[in-house]
DNA sequence: GTCTATAAGGCGATAGAC
DNA sequence: GTCTATCGCCTTATAGAC
């Protein structure tokens, strides 16, 4: 069963993608959900208390998501970075999570922390990747494995802003794609 | 001599950059400007009116930069890119232009145009410096010339998402570091 | 060109009844 | 738990005097 407090929460998530924290207003929330001023106040003691629920909830499923894709993934170190950089992504969408990141609220320590629990969980799971390969020689020791793993998240933020800002929804598409051939020149046999 | 305007226009940039545009009022920009609510709109039909001025300010003012820059340098592609990947960058800051494509009003046409101008300029002259490396023989044709412009700009605004969001400044340097023994690899002699 | 006063509306949040 | 009414503040402007 759905609690009104959940469908706050997943509604918030929404919103957060499609408009970031500062331009999302609790009244945003209520039209779209259905749910009353009340009730909102009742379960969440403010916009940034809810804002920072949604956005632990939204870490979590992506942290998932990955775990998920990778553990799937038979191949090589090679195979699970490209699976993980070949999934389907619009920037005029935006990243889930990097979106609200420049948002002015957002240097906020606790609407902070998720986005820093998110970012720094993926840097471990690629870092871990990459050092495997590199201690079975499978990957070339040319860039430092936590160095390449903070590149592989960068390339694809970054892909999204200059998607954005070009409105060429495709683009963190062609970065990922350049990316992998770039790693794929670092490949150990 | 400064003309109200042109104080007007230089404190919208300084406003965007710190607090990007929709978090950015009128009243801000005539707090930290000391001009009156009547000279604003005497000279600006709105809020948007101005920031459209101040956008485009920008864009020429960062394009002149980069310009500049690579006039100075007197060697080859590589060393060209370098210069450009490794000049200061502080993630915390945010990139001047960058900085505001995620702001919900900036999917606006007006709004969007001179952050468009500016990273298609940009990808323009990556594009130049890496055709001509390659028609030259002096860079590898593994990657066309602007799927690698359009990567390096990325790279570039990715490190600021992930350096941001995790608090790390100093973020954006390491990522162009990394990125910079990449493209060193595709270097031919 | 610049000033002050005012407007209509949204914001985040609270009060108190049911 | 949920409702409606209300609050004080801020927002993007506009009006009209100087």
């Amino acid at each position: 069963m759905a609690t009104t407090r959940d469908l706050l929460v997943d509604t918030m998530k929404q919103l957060l993608w499609e408009r970031g924290y500062d331009a999302t207003s609790p009244n945003h929330v209520l039209e779209r959900s259905g749910v009353g001023k009340g009730s909102f106040y009742h379960h969440f003691k403010s916009k940034k208390d809810l804002a920072v629920a949604a956005m632990e909830a939204r870490a979590d499923d992506l942290i998932a998501e990955f775990d998920s894709l990778i553990s799937q993934s038979s191949g090589d170190w090679f195979d699970k970075v490209c699976a993980y950089l070949q999934l389907p992504r619009h920037a005029l969408k935006g990243c889930r999570m990097g979106r609200i990141v420049q948002d002015p609220s957002v240097g906020d320590d606790q609407l902070l922390a998720p986005l820093d629990r998110y970012f720094s969980t993926m840097h471990q799971r690629f870092s871990g990747i990459y050092q495997e390969a590199q201690r079975q020689d499978k990957l070339a020791k040319t860039i430092p494995a936590e160095a390449l793993a903070t590149l592989t998240l960068s390339v694809i933020q970054g892909g999204f802003v200059v998607g954005k800002a070009t409105s060429q929804d495709q683009i963190v598409d062609e970065t990922s794609g350049s990316f992998m051939t770039l790693l794929e020149s670092l490949k150990r046999h």
